[in-house]
DNA sequence: TTAAAAGTTGACCAGCTGGTCAATATATTT
DNA sequence: AAATATATTGACCAGCTGGTCAACTTTTAA
């Protein structure tokens, strides 16, 4: 419901018609709107866990690159809902997750750091690695925030194969922006 | 105000405050909060215009895919809300535009012709049309919707001379992604 | 100058919203 | 069995919301 209407316009009512609840009893389990809006958020961050967290210097930037794209694919294909709600959270300000920023700061710092590892290893070609991983990012979960509009587009929603498909193309494309070739696997 | 809490949030009083006006003036000129909405969405969508509306199968992909990357980014950091607004009604659902789905998936259609045919004729590597448009759509814009993730992890807005970069750096990696040089300029 | 049209505004309202609360029912512990 | 804690619920409310309207002022046309 945050995903369709945003924190705004979702309504406690419907959110407890939906469950079959009365809305105090809702308001029971949930001190109020917000809190449960800030429940919502935690419980989708605990999705954004990835193999990417985890590679170091030593590791394949193709590998580890290639799956986090298929990861993030794959996440937008099963729970688009996740990436909307976060992205009209982000788009409004992210005044209600102000708490993420300097974590999330660190862990992309330390991410980038890695990525610049792999260029002066000369594993990869040099490319600012905060642009790499925006454009991962955004070229990702496009699938599931714009799926309105891709769907609207191709004249009907997209079929799993055409997710394979686009998830070869942007691997392919994004990989071969760092000079990478894509794994085989 | 509709960027940043969705039409659902925007109260036409903070309009109406914003302009200086009272708020029954704003709904003299606008018989309704969505009329208004609607006229904001009309007046966006002709920012939507570019270079690449006039490419034809003659045109040299390299020039035109790149200029069109450079258009779309500059909108990014100069409409930055324009964007939101859109992104923010496309993940709603886009049920306030029902009318653009005929005509921009028309135009759609006759763009991803128009990429075949450069395909074609061997000027560019065989890829999905429509993936490479997908792709451009999220890598530029982006850095409009998700501006405020962006400086956090930058911990700072971008600069004028990050946005040359980050152009610079989508030019390549698309373009290098189809095959394709970016044209000097 | 005058009449009509267009624009401006404060006061007002019905309906909805998040949230409270007291009454009641069910589980759990002693 | 009694007492206590937890859960469920209908009724209710203050405050806000989009929108209306009648009174009034300014601009335009005759």
């Amino acid at each position: 419901m945050f995903a369709q209407v945003g924190f705004a316009g979702t309504r406690v009512q419907s959110i407890a018609d939906d469950c079959g609840l009365p809305k105090a009893n809702v308001l029971y389990y949930f001190k109020s709107k917000e809190a449960l809006y800030q429940a919502v958020l935690n419980q989708i961050l605990t999705l954004w866990n990835s193999v990417f967290d985890k590679a170091d210097t030593h590791d394949d930037p193709a590998q580890v690159l290639s799956d986090y794209i298929k990861e993030k694919m794959q996440l937008s294909l099963e729970r688009p809902e996740a990436s909307r709600v976060f992205a009209l959270e982000i788009i409004s300000g992210a005044e209600k997750l102000p708490f993420l920023s300097n974590e999330l700061a660190q862990w992309f710092e330390s991410r980038t750091a890695v990525i610049q590892s792999w260029i002066d290893q000369g594993k990869m070609q040099p490319v600012n690695p905060k642009f790499l991983l925006f454009q991962i990012w955004a070229s990702t979960q496009h699938y599931a925030d714009f799926g309105a509009q891709i769907a609207g587009l191709n004249r009907g929603e997209l079929s799993e194969s055409d997710y394979q498909q686009a998830t070869e193309y942007l691997i392919k494309s994004i990989l071969g922006g760092c000079g990478l070739t894509p794994p085989l696997d």
